[in-house]
DNA sequence: CGACTGACGCCGA
DNA sequence: CTCGGCGCCAGTC
């Protein structure tokens, strides 16, 4: 059974739009988790395939893609990445252009802040 | 109960 | 840019 800080991760997770990329540092913050990009990580890994989440949209704050270079996982996000416009050299994104930055408004409505 | 393990992050060398 | 080292914490063994 998923915890209540897993089901928050999933929740912000959910509001990334096409387009844009998110860290697991950033998720977990936005989540109420400061300091706790293992566990979005973690969150993201055992998510049911039903909730259809953007974990394609997921980073390392480098910009790095997470899984191993090489890996199906790697290139299918890569893909996924390319696929909604998002440039990628060597399994990194340029966080500047496309990391998401969410209204408040947006955190307002959809969290319950 | 302690040791180990990650789809991580930050800082210093 | 690369490496190490340390912090982080819920699971697993």
């Amino acid at each position: 059974m998923a915890t209540e800080s897993i089901q928050r991760i999933w929740k912000v997770a959910s509001l990334i739009p096409a387009g844009r990329v998110a860290s697991y540092g950033q998720v977990a913050d936005l989540a109420g988790l400061p300091g706790r990009a293992r566990l979005t990580s973690k969150a993201l890994g055992q998510a049911p395939r039903s909730l259809n989440l953007p974990w394609h949209r997921i980073l390392r704050s480098s910009g790095q893609i997470a899984f191993a270079k090489g890996s199906t996982h790697a290139d299918e996000q890569q893909t996924r990445l390319r696929e909604e416009g998002i440039t990628i050299n060597n399994l990194r994104v340029p966080m500047k252009e496309f990391q998401w930055q969410p209204e408040m408004a947006t955190l307002v409505v959809e969290l319950d802040f």
